[in-house]
DNA sequence: TGTCCACTGGAAGGGAGGGCTT
DNA sequence: AAGCCCTCCCTTCCAGTGGACA
C-alpha cells in the first residue's frame, strides 16, 4: 500500500512538467515572440562582423524582463554558429556587471573567457592593472577576429565604480592590430550616459535600441510558447495563462515576472499533487514570490544593516511610525551597545539607509522640516512581523529584540 | 527676506584582506 | 619575506540645501 502511494505521488507530479528548464527567465528559447525586429537590428549592426569589419557599439536600454539579455544572447549565439560555417572567427563575453563590477573584474572576465590555457589564465587578484589589459589586448589579439563583449547591467558599474573600465575598452579598438572588439552596453536606465565621460559616450552609444515592455497579450504569446514546451498536454487551466500575464503586464509588463509565476504556480501545484495548474495556484505564487524575495533580502543584509531594520521595527511597535535618520540611529546605537557591536558612524548608517530603501524594505524620502533641519522619513514598507521573524533567526539581533526604545522627544 | 537646522551626499583616505612578484 | 596591487568597508571632513520661522 505504502508503495503504491509513492508511486501515485510520482505520476502526478510527472503529470505537470514536461521540462521546468524551459520556463527559467535564463532559457534562451529559439523563438522569441515580438522581438523579431530587434533582433533583424542588431543582427545588421553585427554582420559586419561576418564580413571581418568591426560592427559599431551598441547601448540596448529596456526595462527588466523585456528581452533585452535574451536577445543580446540570441544574436550573439547564432552570430557565432554563422561564424563557424564562414569561418570567421567571431568569439562572445557575457558579463553580467551587477555581479562582476569592478574594473579589475571585468577586464579579467573578458581576458579568462579568451584565453583557452589554464595555467595563464588571469588571477582573480594581485596583477597591476596595466599587466591585466596588456593580457587582455595580447590574447584578443592572437584571436585576430572580432570578440563581442556584452555588458549587462552596464548601469550598476558605472554607479559603482565609475566609467574609466568603459574607456579602456572602447579605447581598445585604436591599440589592436589585427583583431576588433565591441561591445554591447545592455541598461536599465535610459539616464545613464549622462554619467558617462563624453568620448566614452560617443565611443559607446554609436548606435542605440531601446526595448519597449510587452504588454498583457505580448506576454500571453510568450508564456505559450514556452508552456508547450515546459509542461505536460491539459497541465494548464485556461485561465492560467492569461493571468500570469496580466498580473506581470500590471507590474512593468516584466516577462521575466510572468515567466516566474507560471513555474512557481506549477511548482506549488506539484506540491498540492494536484492534476491541474489553477487560478488559486496562480494567485499563491503571486504572494510567494513577494515573501521569499523579501526574506531572502533580509536573510544576507550585512549585521549592521540588520541592526538598523531592527531599530525601526523597535520603534514602530512603540507607536513611532515614522523615524528621522537621526532617531533611528541613536535607537541603533543603543542596540548597539546592548549587543556588544560597536556602532558605525552616522555617516555610514545613511548609506545603508538608503541602501535598504533601494532593496525595498524601507521608504526613506528626503524631506525638510525647514527650520528643523533636512532629513529622510523612513518607514517600513514590508510586513512587521514576518521581518521580525526573519530577522531573529540571527541570535544577535534575537537578543535586541525585546528592547525598547527611549521614546523619542520631539521639539 | 534672511537665518539656520539636521542632515545629505561628495571626496579623500586608511587599513584590512585578497593575492601576485621578486 | 618584503613589497606591490586592487577592492571593500569605513571614517572624517565639509560644502550644500529646502523651507519654517523670525
Amino acid at each position: 500500500m505504502g508503495e503504491k502511494d509513492i508511486f501515485n505521488t510520482l505520476l502526478s507530479t510527472k503529470l505537470l512538467f514536461k521540462d521546468k528548464e524551459v520556463i527559467r527567465s535564463s532559457y534562451i528559447p529559439e523563438n522569441l515572440p515580438h522581438r523579431k525586429k530587434e533582433i533583424a537590428n542588431l543582427a545588421s549592426i553585427f554582420v559586419s562582423a561576418l564580413r571581418g569589419e568591426t560592427p559599431s557599439n551598441v547601448f540596448i536600454y529596456g526595462k527588466t524582463g523585456t528581452g533585452k539579455t535574451a536577445v543580446a544572447k540570441y544574436v550573439g549565439n547564432e552570430l557565432l554558429k554563422k561564424g563557424k560555417e564562414l569561418g570567421k572567427y567571431v568569439s562572445s563575453v557575457y558579463i553580467n556587471c551587477e555581479i562582476v563590477d569592478t574594473e579589475y573584474g571585468i577586464l579579467s572576465n573578458i581576458g579568462n573567457s579568451v584565453i583557452k590555457n589554464w595555467d595563464e589564465r588571469i588571477p582573480f587578484t594581485g596583477w597591476p592593472m596595466e599587466k591585466v589589459y596588456d593580457k587582455l589586448k595580447e590574447e584578443i589579439e592572437k584571436q585576430r577576429g572580432v570578440t563581442i563583449i556584452v555588458l549587462d547591467e552596464i548601469d550598476k558599474l558605472v554607479s559603482k565604480s565609475g566609467d574609466d573600465v568603459l574607456y579602456v575598452l572602447s579605447r581598445m579598438n585604436t591599440d589592436l592590430k589585427n583583431a576588433k572588439a565591441s561591445i554591447i552596453g545592455i541598461s536599465n536606465d535610459l539616464r545613464f550616459t549622462e554619467l558617462l565621460d563624453v568620448r566614452v559616450k560617443s565611443s559607446m552609444g554609436e548606435e542605440e535600441m531601446i526595448f519597449p515592455p510587452y504588454n498583457a497579450t505580448q506576454l500571453q504569446d510568450i508564456l505559450k510558447e514556452r508552456a508547450k514546451l515546459a509542461f505536460n498536454e491539459n497541465a494548464l487551466d485556461d485561465s492560467v495563462i492569461p493571468l500570469c500575464a496580466a498580473l506581470a503586464a500590471q507590474e512593468h509588463g516584466d516577462a521575466r515576472r510572468a515567466l516566474d509565476l507560471l513555474r512557481v504556480s506549477g511548482e506549488i501545484a506539484e506540491r498540492d499533487e494536484s492534476q491541474k495548474i489553477t487560478e488559486t495556484h496562480v494567485r499563491k505564487a503571486q504572494n510567494k514570490i513577494e515573501i521569499d524575495r523579501v526574506s531572502e533580502v533580509i536573510r544576507t543584509l550585512p549585521i549592521h544593516s540588520k541592526m538598523i531594520l531592527m531599530s525601526i521595527i523597535l520603534n514602530r511597535e512603540i507607536g513611532q511610525e515614522i523615524l528621522t535618520t537621526g532617531e533611528a540611529y541613536d535607537t541603533y546605537k543603543e542596540i548597539c551597545k546592548k549587543a556588544n557591536i560597536s556602532p558605525l558612524s552616522q555617516r555610514r548608517v545613511a548609506d545603508l539607509i538608503s541602501e535598504l530603501d533601494m532593496l525595498g524594505v524601507i521608504n526613506a524620502r528626503l524631506i525638510s522640516y525647514g527650520r528643523g533641519g533636512r532629513t529622510r522619513e523612513i518607514s517600513l514598507s514590508v510586513s512587521v512581523k514576518d521581518t521580525k521573524n526573519v530577522l531573529e533567526t540571527d541570535e544577535v539581533l534575537k537578543s535586541v529584540s525585546k528592547y525598547k526604545p527611549s521614546k523619542q522627544v520631539k521639539l
